[in-house]
DNA sequence: CAGACATATTGACATCGATCTATACGATCG
DNA sequence: CGATCGTATAGATCGATGTCAATATGTCTG
C-alpha cells in the first residue's frame, strides 16, 4: 500500500474496484478472459463455462465493464470480452509496497 | 490475470480476499496502517481517523484479520495492527500480467 | 481485588447484491 | 420485412453486510 493515507474519494473508488473483483463468478470470467486466445473471450461461450444462467453471467459481465475492469466490442453479433490490462496495473499500482521503510 | 484458467477454489479463495478489500473503511484502514510509523497502528487511534464508531472499526479490522490481509498484535491494553507484506504480495501475483502474450 | 480503560461481541435495522425466470432489445440472414 | 439467435434489462427473492447503541470481555494500575 502506498506510503501517503489515501484521501476518501480515492479509498472510495479502489473499494469501487475491489468489489467488482468479489465474487468468484467474476474471478472465474476474468481468469478465463485472460487464458483465451488473443486475451479475449466470447460471452456465448461463458455461461456455461461458468455454470451460470445467461442473465447472471451478463450481470457479471456489466459489472467488470462498469469498473473499468473489462473491454466489451460487438463484433457481428457476438460480444467479445477483454481485460484492460492497464486497469489491473493501476490496481497492482495501489498495492505496491512501501519502497522506503522509513526508518 | 494469470494464463491458465482458475479453478472455482481458487477464484473463491481470491474473491475472499478482494471482498476483504471491497470496502472504503477497510481501504482507508490498511492505508492509515501503511503509512503509520513502523508500519502499524493503534486500534485506539483509529476511530477518529476514519470517522466510524468503535464497535464498527473494530469488525472492519478483523474482517482485514480474518483474511489475512491485516496482523493484530496485543501490547498491553493496546492492539497494534500491520500489513502482512505476504498477503498483499500475492494479490498482486495473481494480478500480474500474462508474461507470454501467446502468438 | 476493584476500578478504569481499551477492545470485542451482540442484537437490531436498513441496504445491497447474486441469482433466477420472463421479457425486451438488437443484429443477422433468408 | 420477418424470423432467428445472441445479449441485455426488469422484477422478485433471499441471504449477506455495514452501521450503531448497549453490553461483555479483557488488561492494566492502584
Amino acid at each position: 500500500m502506498l506510503s501517503e493515507v489515501l484521501d476518501e474519494d480515492r479509498a472510495g473508488e479502489l473499494a469501487q474496484v475491489f468489489k467488482a473483483l468479489a465474487d468468484p463468478v467474476r474471478v472465474r470470467l476474468m481468469s478465463i478472459i485472460a487464458a483465451s486466445s488473443n486475451g479475449e473471450a466470447c460471452a456465448c461461450d461463458l455461461p456455461t463455462a461458468v455454470g451460470r444462467s445467461q442473465p447472471t453471467v451478463s450481470h457479471h459481465l456489466s459489472v467488470l465493464v462498469g469498473a473499468g475492469i473489462v473491454a466489451r466490442e460487438q463484433r457481428g453479433k457476438w460480444a467479445w470480452f477483454s481485460l484492460r490490462d492497464e486497469m489491473i496495473e493501476s490496481i497492482r499500482t495501489a498495492l505496491r509496497p512501501t519502497c522506503d521503510p522509513t526508518p
